[in-house]
DNA sequence: CTTTGTGTTGAG
DNA sequence: TCAACACAAAGG
């Protein structure tokens, strides 16, 4: 039932205790080449560190990038995983079997697998997922519930901001202003410089992670990394309006949303005039891969 | 500026 | 499907 067919692995000659090292004495310095990977998925950085990446659907999923090759291994596994089930071939036995893992790996979209690995969040959110299981959520054992039951919690407005210019071009961040960030974001002084990542949900239960730090140099408060894919992805354009809530419960999960601006240049344009027939708003789903609910 | 990870290709 | 390689785009 779980993961965890003894079939699942690929065993290799050399034991992988010490992983590479003697590969790389030979491989790497004296020829200028490229040292390349024992691992199934890994491929080998420019600068000495190792990417991870999967194939699926004539396409690539890139998986992060490791400072070691086993920690690569291990993100190309846990995508073999959720993409290719129980009985995909992985680097190493999976060793979170436990039952635990798979359910995790239900629960999550390929997507948000996809983006924990890159994010090198993945186990973070496993163990969080883990504790909160045996307290409020449900806890099935038999039929595991697949689909969205995402839960509904009272939640409190955060702040608004119509998005300026900056915010929506190629800075790739957001300013959070002062204001609110003092009041609702605040950032512990020994945070403020790396910054902390922040996971917000959108209208539609996806989760978006932004890194929020502070900009010393601007003495500004800003979303960096994760901003630009949820800009881009939603076609965000200046004057629109983006809003930060969370919930009030215990788990203070954060929710982000969006409103287009409101258009000051044709007040009311008379919709039926002959000319061409208004179309529904179409939402363009991301690009790359999508989901199969399977 | 450094690093990521995409574009691309040829092999399997 | 897969990894090697080059290098434009993203990140800081």
């Amino acid at each position: 039932k779980g993961f965890g067919g003894a079939t699942s692995q690929i065993w290799r000659h050399s034991s992988n205790t010490n992983g590479g090292a003697a590969e790389e004495m030979w491989n790497n310095k004296a020829s200028g080449k490229q040292l390349s990977s024992q691992y199934k998925g890994v491929v080998a950085q420019p600068n000495g560190r190792w990417g991870a990446q999967i194939y699926e659907k004539h396409r690539r999923l890139w998986l992060g990038t490791f400072n070691n090759e086993e920690d690569a291994a291990r993100s190309y596994d846990t995508a073999a995983l959720k993409l290719r089930g129980p009985k995909a071939a992985t680097n190493f036995v999976p060793i979170g079997d436990t039952h635990q893992e798979a359910i995790f790996l239900g629960r999550h979209s390929k997507s948000e697998i996809v983006e924990m690995l890159r994010t090198h969040t993945y186990h973070e959110e496993l163990h969080h997922s883990n504790k909160m299981n045996g307290a409020e959520c449900s806890n099935h054992d038999g039929p595991n519930p697949v689909g969205e039951n995402r839960a509904i919690y009272p939640r409190e407005h955060l702040f608004e901001k119509a998005l300026t210019p900056s915010d929506v071009g190629k800075l790739n961040r957001l300013v959070v202003p002062k204001y609110h960030a003092h009041r609702c974001l605040p950032l512990e002084p020994e945070t403020m410089q790396k910054g902390v990542i922040l996971n917000c949900e959108d209208t539609a239960g996806k989760t978006w992670r932004f890194r929020y730090s502070y900009w010393s140099s601007s003495q500004s408060y800003v979303f960096t990394k994760g901003w630009s894919r949820y800009s881009k992805s939603n076609r965000l354009q200046s004057g629109d309006i983006v809003t930060l809530g969370r919930s009030t419960s215990g788990c203070r999960q954060l929710y982000i949303s969006f409103r287009r601006r409101v258009s000051n240049q044709f007040p009311h344009q008379p919709a039926a005039l002959g000319s061409r027939p208004v179309h529904p708003i179409l939402v363009r789903l991301l690009p790359g891969y999508g989901e199969s609910t399977h």
